[in-house]
DNA sequence: AAAAAAATTGCCACCGCTGGCAACTTTTTT
DNA sequence: AAAAAAGTTGCCAGCGGTGGCAATTTTTTT
């Protein structure tokens, strides 16, 4: 356990102050090119890595983003911690998750608190935590650095990203339409998700350019697990006059339909047309695979974390000019086809 | 935005040291009942919470724990961070999460840099890492705690939580010999890793226990990744000579063999046997839901952690005496069956 | 009641680094 | 060539806590 050398080990063995050398590893652009290669030098010989909590002290800075999200879909939130990383270790920071309860009224000072303790320099919201106002408020006004992920457009553009759900529902619906289905259902999300009532409005309002709508009856809502996707699709599938397409609200659901159907022998896609949303890796893993909207996830990840450093290394204008919207993308896979039965057929 | 109140602010309202309220803060004995109290007022109405760098840069512990993998699945990447985290959480500890690539020839320089730059308390390390032994030496040396999570015994029990995997292959190989089967493959996962060869060998063990073996052209190696899975199953399948039954390394590969025996017209179980292991998200959305093998994933985690924390704060007997080995289960589903070809049927 | 022991509390240095400013060099201007 | 400007580098004071030890107060012992 060799002892771990320090700035001054390097400004002595170097022969130059520690102050320079404090210049060298934060890329400070007065120094000279000589003195930055003999400190680099002694640097890498001795494997120095500056003590980030002194660092942070100092400068009050730590290096360090937050990633806060209540319970999401695993797949979900690997895809943006893979996307939050990526960003984060080319840049030299760290990245610290925080789990929290988004119904909790201890919301805003648990995540304050966080943010506090650790010092980080910035967080990430996820949803659905990313869609309370309250906790933006607050954001906001501790000063540090925070960037939302959302379906719906929130605030300015410097503190969000957002993914069109509402268009690309609206091109599943277009999907569906066109391939002669009229009698549609939908199992939405919990309504209290803005993220579900974008994806249900921007699917009805895509029907209804073809004259389709949707009755009451037809619209089930379920809370995004496979159990309550398994609740609905039953309700829906052991109907006299059932639908002949289900778009679900994520592919969790929607796989739980295709379960149901093969249980009750309904064929997919022949006498049921089935979709999905989000692209996760159940969508192709399932037979038959699933049509769906892939939500560029990882990429939404990405610009967030980049918007975030930005505007914590002070280039404000720069962070607002980063692309804050993503546009899913309709991806047809085997669980959808042409609408096959007649008026009379059930 | 208003101003952080420090050590001082307490302090001098308190009308005591900083040194004492120091103290208080870190739950030392040998401060007086009515200093104490006089001293949590205050801190309670400053809403006063000390700066964990500074903190950590004064007494060398940070409350920062990190975690340590290389490109796991993602199911089972949440499955340990919430483990982790639910330990986390009630002790004061955050966590900071690391990918890194565990063939570079960098990763022992790569993970100590990470604890160093981070000052973390210690870190918890996932297979396939977790089974080099250059970087746990290097740990060990490092002096700082970590625990591996491993499917095979590797070091002391202060660093290390099983899960005995062979065991378990060994159940499957029974059942599988229960359901009358002898024409049995396998597919494995890569054969650097120990717990691919963990199971495997546990399955031959298994089996030979009822005088059956595997011949090697029935064993194929992928890569735990469902396109491998894909290309093991085609391989399987399309021969004469198939097998009536398929254990695959883990779930995702087990839903490849899934997939194919369904384009190929094989039913399942009733013609073949497919059973995975981990028992994944995956496992019981597929159809048929998949046979497999459940690891108490979280659990190991859970135990990782609390068996880290304790060895953090010097309970090192204490930190030895968790349990350190978990065992799966078996989970019987859709996908088996008992035997029903016969001798020429293929 | 004085001395010894124990319990509290305070002082100061220091953890490793960065910020501000002064000092020293080198280059450019006049 | 002297003065001004620009480019480098160093010194010192913190950042907000904790550790060691001394000082003070309280309790126990004789």
């Amino acid at each position: 356990m060799q002892k771990q050398s320090t700035i001054n080990d390097v400004a002595r063995i170097a022969g130059v102050s520690k102050r320079t050398v404090s210049r060298v590893i934060n890329g400070s652009l007065s120094v000279g090119e000589s003195t930055r290669l003999k400190v680099e030098k002694v640097i890498n010989e001795l494997k120095y890595a500056p003590n980030a909590q002194a660092r942070g002290l100092a400068s009050s800075r730590s290096y360090l983003l937050g990633l806060i999200y209540d319970n999401p879909d695993a797949l979900y939130l690997d895809d943006v911690q893979r996307g939050v990383l990526e960003v984060c270790s080319t840049l030299g920071y760290e990245l610290v998750v925080h789990p929290c309860r988004y119904q909790s009224e201890s919301l805003v000072n648990d995540c304050l608190r966080f943010m506090r303790r650790s010092k980080l320099d910035g967080v990430i919201v996820l949803p659905p935590v990313s869609e309370s106002e309250t906790l933006a408020l607050a954001l906001k006004e501790s000063g540090s650095p925070y960037v939302r992920l959302s379906s719906v457009a929130l605030d300015t553009q410097e503190h969000i990203v957002v993914s069109d759900d509402r268009a690309a529902a609206a091109e599943m619906a277009r999907y569906f339409a066109q391939l002669g289905h009229e009698k549609i259902a939908f199992i939405s999300g919990p309504q209290r998700y803005k993220s579900s009532t974008e994806r249900m409005e921007g699917f009805q309002l895509g029907l209804s350019a073809y004259g389709v709508k949707i009755p009451a009856e037809m619209i089930l809502e379920g809370n995004n697990t496979f159990e309550t996707g398994i609740e609905c699709a039953k309700q829906l599938l052991q109907r006299i006059k059932r639908p002949t397409a289900i778009f679900a609200n994520n592919d969790q659901m929607a796989a739980a339909v295709l379960k149901v159907a093969y249980s009750l022998g309904i064929k997919v896609p022949e006498q049921l047309s089935v979709a999905g949303f989000d692209d996760n890796m159940l969508a192709s893993r399932v037979t038959p695979s699933l049509t769906t909207i892939r939500r560029p996830v990882r990429q939404m990840a990405l610009l967030a974390t980049t918007k975030m450093i930005m505007s914590i290394e002070q280039n404000h204008k720069a962070a607002a000019n980063v692309a804050a919207k993503v546009a899913p993308t309709l991806v047809v896979r085997e669980s959808t086809g042409r609408c096959q039965s007649s008026d009379t057929e059930n």
